[in-house]
DNA sequence: TATTGTTATACTCTATAACTATA
DNA sequence: TATAGTTATAGAGTATAACAATA
């Protein structure tokens, strides 16, 4: 057969759609948006971007991008520069603002789901989450 | 220590959320949204439900339902029919023209993540996923 | 009074199409 | 011409607050 278990697809789309919305929902005081947070984090772990690769990092669009990066970019979260090589390209970096920002408000998501993980979950489960994370994001690139 | 593995955590809602974004995209010709989904597989599994269990399923707030549950019901995949016992509920059912949607359409989404599962992944990490998605699925509720 | 649901409103998220600027 | 990005526009998704009806 050509398909894989339908069954273990749905069960995977009905986890991943819940507990997404369940994320979202865990917004902390100071408030910073999951998409602002994703974009924060990316930045944080993997130095300067471009608008482009942001986006593809993100699995959205460019222009998605345009209106969230100027709100966190006016809010003195990230910087733009000028791209010395290449005049159409900017590249954006977190500012120590967006760092405390991280710190503070953002990984307070994660570690709503971390101790969500740890009270409800055996370790065997909170590993195979884990697994489960990465193989998620690897399936949500086109590239196989 | 109180709090699991925080970076357990971020792998997770990394994987989550992109996967349900590239989730989203995965829209078929004869449109019916993620939510729409959501709400007529609910449907179609649990039998005739009250707005406010629909809501509580699918992890969102009544109101948000409210219009799209008007707009399924104008196209004729869902029913309403008052609860006998109960004046200020109603109930609501998938239809047969539902039914179909939910089987042409909707489940098209499902498969392209069985493929993607069934050509990228092994297995066992197949049976992985399927897994982390019913824990995911119980982590998403605030019963513990 | 408490519960179920709806209306009103608003903001986030995300996409497509068209445009500008640089290569 | 091709690529990187922005502007314009729109629709999906979701929430909070206020209200109506029924229990």
């Amino acid at each position: 057969m050509l398909t894989a278990d339908v069954t273990a697809a749905t069960a995977v789309r009905r986890g991943v759609i819940h507990l997404g919305r369940r994320l979202r929902q865990e917004r902390p005081a100071h408030d910073v948006t999951l998409l602002q947070l994703g974009l924060l984090a990316e930045l944080n772990d993997h130095g300067p971007l471009t608008p482009g690769q942001l986006a593809a990092a993100q699995r959205v669009q460019p222009q998605s991008l345009t209106r969230v990066l100027a709100t966190l970019t006016s809010r003195g979260l990230l910087a733009r520069a000028a791209d010395p090589g290449d005049g159409r390209r900017s590249l954006l970096a977190i500012t120590d603002g967006g760092r405390e920002a991280l710190r503070r408000d953002v990984d307070a998501r994660d570690r709503w789901l971390a101790q969500a993980m740890a009270d409800r979950l055996t370790g065997t489960e909170q590993e195979l989450l884990r697994l489960a994370g990465e193989l998620m994001d690897r399936l949500s690139t086109d590239k196989p």
